[in-house]
DNA sequence: CAGAATCCCCCCGGATACTG
DNA sequence: CAGTATCCGGGGGGATTCTG
């Protein structure tokens, strides 16, 4: 079940990201959120940079252009490069980035899933900031 | 296995975020990475919010009442008042949240298990810059 | 103790133009 | 086609101060 070792867990478990950078660095990535869209297209096979662009919709060249060096830096995505003309770059999953995807597909079918929750939980949560937050749990002692 | 219908599949696989506002909402939401380690925090059971300040190494104030708030509003953490002298706040995961804590958790685990693999990623990638991208992969045709 | 408010800097990221 | 280079505005987020 818990193949971490017991000093691994330890220092995980402090969630010092000095301690663990590595770890913030990659959610960090999430972040953008262009990181976890491409990730996702790119798990239906090799693309290409102008496939992408075109596919995940709303992005600029520029953040593609960064968001593709970052997860190739990061090694969970290989940039191949073909010298024709005009040129043509393909875009891939490596080993990493599949197993990569599996946790982040994970992610997203959850906030798909429960996404009918998540605005029935903002919605009470914005009426309540109206009514002074007379609905707040609130507990009174002595 | 499977529970979402085929619409909303049709419409997820589209990553078009003007479509899945809320999925890419909530992908950003992980992007500041202190929501993912309040998460993992919280997971361990009720805590207060100058606990939460002490524990979440380099937060500010600021953002933890800002990123609290958020998680709130999300329906994943729950705010309870104690009104004492000083005053005393309890933060704690909801329901919501022990279920959106486990994609979490993949996650970390995985980026945890395999940092060293990044990291070596990334000091190859380093130098390959260095070396005017000598080792990058390249096809030549005609 | 648990915030709210204010100031302010930095840099993320869009728009546009240019190149091999 | 697949980038790079440059400009630039908005906001994310830190530091500090004040309050119930």
């Amino acid at each position: 079940m818990n193949t971490m070792s017991q000093k691994e867990n330890d220092a995980c478990r402090s969630y010092d990201p000095s301690k663990c950078p590595t770890v913030s660095e990659m959610l960090s990535r999430l972040g953008d959120k262009w990181s976890v869209l491409i990730i996702m297209m790119l798990r239906e096979g090799p693309k290409r940079f102008s496939e992408l662009k075109r596919e995940v919709v709303g992005i600029s060249q520029r953040m593609l252009t960064l968001t593709l060096r970052a997860l190739e830096r990061d090694g969970v995505v290989r940039r191949t490069v073909f010298t024709t003309v005009p040129p043509s770059v393909e875009y891939e999953l490596t080993d990493l980035g599949q197993s990569f995807a599996e946790p982040i597909v994970a992610l997203g079918t959850w906030v798909f899933r429960n996404h009918t929750l998540i605005q029935k939980a903002r919605a009470e949560f914005d009426a309540r900031q109206q009514d002074g937050r007379a609905g707040q749990k609130l507990v009174r002692i002595a």
